[in-house]
DNA sequence: GTGCCTTCTGTAAGCGTTTGCATCCCTGGG
DNA sequence: CCCAGGGATGCAAACGCTTACAGAAGGCAC
């Protein structure tokens, strides 16, 4: 502890060459000697050197630096990205910078400071930040490679989904099974976070409607809380319609469970009474058996850490777009509860298994 | 973009000081004109200058940035930390850099690495990382100050509930209410991540059943998986015993939804046939309705982060208990379901809403 | 007026790397 | 035998800041 860490010097005193061959021989570089290498990786070995961050990072203007950009709104979805996120770049060499958006007022805060953010890091890699929404593009606020996952950024590369073709899916699913009142239980627009994700899966939902001739009753579709207990307020103006859902399409697991929760206590049978089919595939959502739309957020996750780390050399942007599979599990059924409700389902069951990527 | 930013340098000539004094003006550092002071202060806001931070982190050898190792198990927990964590330091103008662990023999590999960690931060907050484990103190891997959320670790700061008081007093409030045949859905030790945690809640569990003269019966206790699904599992094999329990003691949240949901498929009511207790306060179980011990994450996040900043500032090392308050709700009720339910768990709500911190 | 202390400012030496350029040596072709 | 060319190495100048030290200027007590 004392004593602090060997430099570059050392080695080079030890070995008896210069610290720029030093240098280059650490760092794989040509024009070393294999001899004078390998005693060098051996003396750097023996006395446990490792190159000062800051001191490279100043004379290089490599940062070795991704900054992750992350919202805090529920919780599961920018964790579980993180995850994959970190994995990746942990195994290439580089730090994770995060910075978290917590606070209203936090996401404003951030693109402001966006230029000072990007002086420490090599690529960055947003989760659900929507710089988009005002019609910027990245070099607006960044001057390093970004690569935004949840929107579609000029200038940056992108991994999303197809939010309106897959609300569109989870409402054809319902509609397949004979339901022709069908709920949406929608999360609002945040005034702090503009995301259009609210507006595109709620078009999604009237697409899946108009295409089968059925009709878009304003009264079905309620704005609640991105929470459970904001989907289960949303269930209970559901009922007190003249004429109640017999299926709803929640834009978000939590707050499919919250209507889940609500039905139970109000004795509403689902799948017999109501279908529920939610959005996410949320970590608990296998377990309690919600039928829901697969976003496969750690492989996202990991693929936008790969894309930046393209970007960093030099390869080009490009956008990518994730499948969303149905996942067809115990909370939906035809409408009335039919005897055949087992077979059918099993049947959907193994015809939606696939998943995975799409496209460039 | 082409033309880089501007450097103290540029600050230097354009007010006719030394770099010297633009350093000392900018940050705040006596024996500095208050005119001149002002004459630097607008023309680095003028260039929108900046200092660079690589450069300022070798020179100063301050690092400005605190480094998190998180688990990913669990998915909740830590990032909710996390977010109370960043919170903190984004307004104290640290950067966060981030280590999770993923993968299995992350820790370890971690840990290995430790000593090349410290060099490019100043402070470290461990969440549920468990190095106290085989014995050591945290100098045995770090050179800098570190604050230990979740486990008490020697030469560190520690933010830590008392996890068999808190496991104790949720079986007394099951006790209350009449049960005497309590389950325990335990979790297992994880091979890779060695924690005292459900030692300490299943002591804490037999402890409440020995003080009340209850027979602790090993046919009750069911290891299990962390997960929801682990708790399902475990609640099946519960029912089977010759005599099944009227009350589970979840050692976590997840967990306790398991149960739930395969109470609810046997046609279990809850909280009639079946009172559930869990732990955590997961982000679902206020909207769900499950009682629970309140392990208050966030805020336990925010104070490590106090605390780390604390011990940088050469504060002496502490040791803080969190309070961890029971939250009735409405899994939990008198055995065989009496009629004065209502009433009681009221009263007891009442009796237990205190919260907070305790203790140096 | 002298001496001393305090405040303010500048000079320059780091901090520990990376890297452009110069140098030296060796090999092989003419 | 000479010279071109390329591999291997070293020298020293960045990189952009911080900070120890020295010096100038001013105030105050005696």
């Amino acid at each position: 502890m004392a004593n602090s860490r060997p430099t570059i010097k050392d080695i080079a005193r030890v070995t008896g060459v210069s610290v720029a061959t030093v240098s280059r021989a650490l760092r794989d570089l040509p024009y070393v000697a294999p001899a004078t290498r390998s005693r060098v990786v051996e003396a750097a070995a023996e006395l446990e050197y490792e190159a000062h961050p800051q001191a490279s990072r100043l004379a290089s203007g490599r940062t070795w630096t991704i900054g992750v950009v992350a919202p805090q709104f529920g919780t599961w979805f920018p964790f579980r990205a993180l995850g994959g996120i970190n994995s990746v770049f942990a195994k290439a060499g580089y730090d994770v910078l995060i910075s978290m958006m917590t606070a209203p007022g936090d996401r404003r805060r951030f693109l402001r400071d966006a230029r000072s953010f990007c002086r420490r890091v090599d690529g960055i890699v947003l989760i659900d930040t929507f710089v988009s929404v005002g019609g910027d593009s990245a070099e607006a606020f960044f001057d390093r490679p970004v690569v935004a996952v949840g929107e579609q950024l000029g200038g940056a590369s992108s991994i999303t989904i197809d939010n309106r073709r897959a609300a569109r899916r989870a409402v054809e699913h319902l509609i397949e099974l004979g339901h022709t009142r069908i709920g949406l239980v929608a999360g609002p627009h945040l005034p702090d976070l503009p995301t259009p994700v609210p507006e595109q899966r709620r078009l999604g939902y009237e697409d899946a409607l108009r295409a089968e001739g059925l009709h878009v009753d304003a009264e079905l579709a309620i704005d609640g809380e991105w929470t459970a207990a904001g989907g289960a307020a949303a269930l209970s103006r559901l009922l007190e319609c003249a004429s109640p859902p017999t299926a709803v399409f929640c834009m978000s697991d939590e707050m499919a469970f919250g209507v889940l929760r609500a039905a139970d206590k109000r004795g509403l049978a689902v799948p017999d009474d109501l279908s529920v089919i939610g959005f996410d595939d949320h970590d608990l959502a296998g377990a309690l058996g919600l039928t829901t739309m697969r976003q496969a957020v750690d492989e996202m996750g990991v693929r936008a850490a790969e894309t930046v780390m393209e970007l960093i050399d030099g390869e080009p942007v490009a956008d990518i777009t994730w499948e969303v599979p149905l996942m067809v599990r115990e909370t939906t059924a035809t409408a009335r509860g039919r005897a055949d409700r087992l077979l059918l389902t099993r049947g959907l069951r193994r015809a939606e298994r696939g998943r995975g990527p799409s496209g460039p």
